[in-house]
DNA sequence: GACTGCGTGGGGAAAGGTGGGGAATTTTCC
DNA sequence: GGAAAATTCCCCACCTTTCCCCACGCAGTC
């Protein structure tokens, strides 16, 4: 499984698209086939999963049972949000506009690695969520790892 | 399995006409051979399936027991509105009137990707269910799909 | 100091969405 | 039963968007 790490800021050009971090490209596996699937995050992101690992989220919702209304409805909010984008010859990506409105987007974005996914902040939104978690690290990991 | 996802806002034209996103068709298997059977959805819009997946619709719904009153009446309301249409030359479909009616689709039609089936809303009924479904994704996700 | 890798920008060709005309078929009415 | 009207289907045409390719500049490396 690919493991993603690092942060970077970089610039969305007037065409929509931004480069994927070198780093970041080259710690996909070869199944992924250069390709990703985008979609809304939880929090004011962009979730970016290498096609092999979205494979796995999408068998878990084609497992569902869509006469359930709330399976029907969680299975609409996730995947019409949800778009296949391949790297062009430069290893870039462009962002459907639906998302990167979200998202709020614009000319600047900050890629963040975050284990089997990438995701794509708007800097200053980016800068306020830290403001609004100031728990340090210590005190969360004893609260999500402690016992 | 066709694996549909994202979404668009087409127009309909003046015949009733509306395109299938160029992602959507490519994502089709090559036995629904550019067919889909319409019905109307739960909830209020209409459910596109290819024709391959349909059959299997067709095959749960033919194994129900029909001497169940319940049953026998879901298979009427279901097929008395199933319809098939075949894409022309441009990617697009016709919609018929009863469907279009019943969802209330004019001008103006939203094109949702959920899983095996393509989803035809009304835009502003679409927005109006979303208003009344403000659950966040990470609760229901978490009824749905368990701990 | 030249070379290579990487992020950024843009131009041109191809594809995709939209609209409409006209022939063939079906429906309706006299 | 036949003519008129409406509908359906197939095709062509336009225009916007998308995709693919080429080019530049900066940075780190040998």
């Amino acid at each position: 499984m690919a493991r993603f790490k690092g942060q970077a800021e970089y610039s969305v050009d007037s065409k929509g698209r931004t480069a994927i971090p070198a780093k970041m490209r080259t710690a996909l596996s070869p199944e992924a086939l250069g390709t990703f699937t985008l979609t809304k995050g939880f929090e004011q992101c962009i979730y970016v999963y290498p096609l092999d690992q979205w494979k796995i989220k999408e068998e878990e919702y084609g497992n569902l049972n869509t006469n359930n209304r709330d399976a029907r409805h969680l299975v609409r909010m996730i995947l019409m949000w949800a778009e296949e984008v391949s790297l062009d010859g430069q290893g870039r990506i462009s962002l459907p506009k639906a998302l990167s409105d979200f998202a709020g987007i614009r000319d600047k974005v900050l890629i963040i690695g975050a284990m089997d996914r990438i995701e794509l902040w708007n800097p200053e939104h980016f800068a306020h969520y830290l403001l609004e978690h100031t728990e340090d690290q210590e005190t969360l990991a004893e609260k999500v790892m402690g016992s």
